[in-house]
DNA sequence: CCAGCAATCTTGACTCGTTCAAGAAAAGCG
DNA sequence: CGCTTTTCTTGAACGAGTCAAGATTGCTGG
């Protein structure tokens, strides 16, 4: 539940970034430390436990400028909304389950900047390669194994 | 422009997916032939070129269904809206630009099933491993040399 | 070839994540 | 300690996508 990085060092990656320091920009950054890949949403539940008086404009504003700094990571797998993350920097990819949306870190096996050579890209100039995991997470498998019959249960 | 894929085929596709062959259906189908990557309000418009009277909510709809029954795969890189194409089976993959959504189609240079194995996947039972390329297409780098000053670049 | 059922489509309202705009507040500089 | 610029608050708006109810239409069996 807690965590080892300091007040004092979110103060210094936002100075870092040439970023003002302010209550909203701390307190989501703490939000986003305590809940990884908690939507928008969920982080100004967070936000406002701490700083009952931030909007929700500044949520999104903040966010928008910590990922365009790179002091977060923004997600967003297809059918759902924005999420966040601290873990930046180490190319790491994402595990989606289809039922829930539950979202869980993966190492990619196969070392750093996994499958980031495109045979033909088109003229394209590659920068990053993601990754995306689709599967069922742990909690959905059980639930899918006891409720057997149901029937809408693929995609949607 | 034009393709090989007859009407006939499509009724079949439809038909082997145990799926009422209708003329919005077939419409639609033809749309996203005609214009691979198309997002949502695209397929809208083409198809109703040729059946003007189709409401958007049955392109909603059979989007759906054909997405559903794997007879169009439904991509939607982060930021973007939903984006469909005829082009299923193959796991192929796709580049996108940062700056102006372009799509472009990229088979895997490792083969078949890239790094489908992650290494710790926390309990997720993954089925499918999906890649986005990131990057800028041919037409927006060169428009980037150009306007070499711009400062707001990167994201968004 | 036609009746009947269920799937599909039309119409129109509505939700919700996100963005836009204008003015108030406060961070950091000199 | 003021000043300037960034950041935040407030409140409205936008747009992709969804919901719901009733009208149509595809398909099956007679």
């Amino acid at each position: 539940m807690d965590d080892h990085t300091t007040e004092a060092d979110f103060e210094h990656l936002l100075r870092g970034a040439d970023l003002r320091v302010t209550r909203p920009r701390l307190a989501v950054l703490r939000a986003v430390r305590r809940h990884p890949h908690a939507d928008t949403g969920s982080v100004l539940v967070a936000v406002r436990l701490e700083e009952p008086a931030v909007s929700h404009q500044a949520v999104y504003d903040v966010l928008g400028v910590l990922a365009e700094s790179g002091l977060v990571r923004r997600i967003q797998p297809a059918g759902s909304v924005a999420r966040y993350e601290l873990r930046v920097g180490d190319n790491h990819h994402h595990a989606v389950c289809r039922s829930c949306g539950e979202v869980a870190d993966v190492d990619c096996a196969v070392g750093v900047r996994p499958c980031l050579d495109a045979s033909d890209t088109h003229g394209f100039v590659i920068d990053e390669a993601e990754v995306t995991y689709w599967g069922t997470c742990p909690a959905c498998s059980t639930d899918r194994t006891r409720s057997q019959s149901s029937t809408t249960e693929g995609t949607r």
